[in-house]
DNA sequence: CTGAAAGCGCTAACAG
DNA sequence: CTGTTAGCGCTTTCAG
């Protein structure tokens, strides 16, 4: 099917005037005459003429689109990124490209590599978990292509990046659960090697050193909770059988605190009354409808609001102008529903 | 930033070749020696040469980009919708646009103007909610410009469509009740106006008089209960209070099923012993650990895979080939988590 | 005030 | 086998 566009050269071959006088005529160059604009504008609107914009982004070398390398589409965070991505990208006349890498490295560095090639003006990059080595990524900083990574982040690269305060929302989560009368308060861990996950268990500590309660080791569990449910559960029913057992449970995410709650119930004990909950919510949580569990909201929207706007900036700099790299941290949100107290 | 692009003329010039003969090499043309194949690919690795494809847009008039129109980014079904589209665009070398309407008619103009603008190849949309004019669709498909829908589709634009069997889903869902031995089944609404309520409704009262059960009008309460959590409590608590109370519902979505779970409960009633809930999943669901809901799960990565299958093949008919617009109509899941047999 | 020409990076006739 | 030329649609000097 071929598209008729219509371009500057229609217009002025139907005007009688040359292709650079509609140019300027459209973009309101002082040097046009008032009667000729009025005509090529009247025409254009007429013809429903629409620059072509690829032939502007090989002019000028931009192309006003902006590269989003995403671990995961179906994610409540991650998508809500891109909301907030896309929400500024557009508001800033910028289109947005998404690339999943599906927590796969090898797709993330072919990912940045198409980005790339697209000639994006610049790339809003979250590693996978697989990312160890970050060469594809030097690669596009080397060449000046402006980039900012949001929640997963390469410290060994200097530019800008937006992340959360997980120590703040662990000491926070923790500390709720104290002011609601909680004194036994296990960690269910998440993967060791994130450092968000050691984070917020070091947020855990301080708040109960601050609040005088002794750190138990034994309520420290230091297997992944956050992946399987079933791991959950199994860590859950470790605790509850402990002979002085917990009264509440921090949790890393939402399948972890799921787990937990569903163990507890088997259990035959009510959740928050006998046991307090309180779950980070990467995913499922925010959605649910569960007022006995206190969730810790990621500020999803605002990371990609954040991090679109530092790209955006970056990328319009002028070439002169020294862009500083800035790291903006984020405060979690402890979303309190019901009665979620002791 | 400049950012100083290796082009073809850099190959040529090292080389002291034309760069007609470069791009020739570079893509194994038969006509160029194999010596000067080697030394340009050679070059050309050492370089690290991309081509522009920008410039290869300008001159093919082909972007390789599909372009998406997604109400919304943050929503399970949609979401896995992107991951879907993504993944088939991926692996046939096509990036993704994504532009989110927010269920905003004049969003969705602007998203359509500014996704053509931008020279997509082609488009998958789902329209708002809000939309009823068909203006700006009409437009780009009268162009010529390959469209399919998905999901949210308009019946008035002859092109490939790809949505879901939502008479079978709610069939499906109510025999299942049926057969785990539930009689009287309620029925909580959807918003009327949609058709894919009205469909499942149709599909509900087919599985009953299958079953040669009656079609109590006084269990199908037409109040929308899918949008607001507060009105799907009330409806169960009006249908709670009936002198025959129903001994099941049929939640048109996860806020309906949802509500109506919490006010079973604080009847002191159990799910699914003493009343059982079959709930679409366009959200919370999926992702929630219910055993005791039988969900029908929407086909969400299947339907962004055919839709983006249907896009890129119209794409790339060629001119001369005759599209014959589809619409494929894909199935519900019913998934039935652990012991949810009355 | 307007036009001619060059060029962004690439490819494809058309000529050797 | 390789080079020259023209052109995709647009902007922007440079000349009038």
């Amino acid at each position: 099917m071929k598209s008729n566009q219509i371009t500057i050269k229609d217009i002025a071959r139907e005007l009688d005037i040359s292709p650079s006088t509609v140019s300027r005529a459209l973009k309101d160059h002082p040097d046009i005459s008032p009667k000729t604009k009025k005509q090529v504008r009247e025409l254009a609107e007429k013809l429903n003429y629409q620059p072509n914009s690829i032939a502007l982004s090989l002019r000028s070398s931009k192309s006003n689109t902006i590269g989003v390398v995403i671990p995961q589409v179906v994610h409540f965070f991650f998508s809500t990124i891109i909301s907030g991505i896309e929400d500024i990208a557009y508001a800033a006349g910028y289109s947005v490209m998404v690339a999943q890498s599906n927590e796969s490295y090898d797709r993330e560095v072919m990912d940045t590599k198409a980005l790339f090639n697209n000639r994006v003006d610049g790339i809003l990059v979250s590693m996978s978990r697989e990312t160890t080595d970050y060469a594809h990524l030097e690669f596009l900083h080397n060449r000046g292509i402006p980039m900012v990574f949001y929640d997963r982040v390469c410290d060994s690269i200097d530019c800008s990046k937006v992340v959360v305060d997980d120590f703040d929302g662990g000491y926070r989560a923790t500390k709720h659960l104290i002011e609601q009368g909680y004194k036994r308060i296990a960690h269910l861990a998440g993967p060791h090697s994130l450092h968000m996950f050691r984070q917020r268990l070091d947020g855990y500590k301080k708040a109960l050193q601050e609040h005088g309660l002794p750190i138990d080791e034994s309520l420290i569990l230091p297997e992944n909770a956050s992946d399987d449910e079933n791991v959950a559960k199994e860590l859950t029913e470790r605790l509850l059988n402990l002979d002085e057992r917990p009264d509440a449970i921090f949790a890393n995410n939402d399948i972890a605190a799921l787990g937990a709650m569903i163990t507890i119930k088997e259990h035959g004990l009510k959740v928050p009354s006998d046991i307090g909950i309180v779950g980070f919510s990467n995913w499922r949580f925010t959605a649910l409808t569960e007022p006995t569990i206190t969730t810790v909201a990621q500020p999803g929207f605002e990371m990609g609001q954040e991090a679109a706007r530092l790209l955006i900036e970056a990328i319009e700099a002028k070439d002169d102008e020294v862009i500083t790299s800035v790291t903006k941290v984020l405060k979690t949100e402890l979303v309190v529903r019901g009665s979620s107290v002791k």
